[in-house]
DNA sequence: CATCGATGAAGACAATGTCGACATCGTCAG
DNA sequence: CTGACGATGTCGACATTGTCTTCATCGATG
């Protein structure tokens, strides 16, 4: 297996914080979903460091935003998980499925 | 947040495999864990590095086995989840497990 | 035109993931 | 006793991922 086969632990966020977000993943959207969902803080560097290795990996796919972007400054990119992201999602997810099943007496219940 | 605050994806994997083994991780066992329950196959070297990780920053801790290794060579360790690696264990499967809440019908439900 | 606010891009460096090569120590055939 | 062998474990090197700060852009505003 190539090193690079499997997502790393932010970028699997990033990719599940997209998905949740639909049609409105930009990246201040994704920022703001990670931190809430997650709890997960980062500078907007570290994110946008992610989105484009996800991109040359392609697991995500991004366009312009149309609307005139009133709030100045460059046009946003609007993200999207590619069918590939999906794939690897679903994969790595099974597989942490797998270790977790039968853990509970030890982990506890996952919080809601 | 400190940067090493976050457990890497494989760091999880190897913890949870531990806690699924019991008495009996000794290395070759986490190694065949790793690959029986997530498909994730890397060599020694890998995952004793990944272990002395884990070790100093205080998620695992390990003893020499007893018994007369008739196997020879070097006396085997057995490994053990740390009650901190049980803590970090729940918060990275928690931040997971909101983000993942509500897209099954994307991603489908995960297999058994 | 100088500045500000909202974006995005780049550079630099730390943390993780990964392997192959090598060191050790019993056992066992000669 | 000695050298080959198998089971472990250790190391150094290098690729990938995670992270921040600083810099560049562009519209709107004064």
């Amino acid at each position: 297996m190539p090193p690079g086969a499997f997502p790393g632990e932010f970028e699997q966020m990033v990719l599940l914080a997209i998905l949740r977000l639909g049609e409105e993943a930009n990246a201040l959207a994704i920022l703001r979903e990670l931190d809430d969902q997650a709890g997960r803080r980062v500078s907007r560097g570290t994110l946008y460091k992610t989105l484009d290795r996800l991109e040359s990996k392609g697991y995500v796919a991004w366009t312009q935003e149309e609307a005139t972007p009133e709030r100045g400054g460059h046009a946003r990119r609007l993200f999207r998980v590619s069918p590939d992201g999906i794939e690897v999602l679903r994969a790595s997810r099974d597989a942490l499925h797998r270790l977790w099943s039968g853990l509970d007496p030890v982990l506890g219940r996952p919080a809601t």
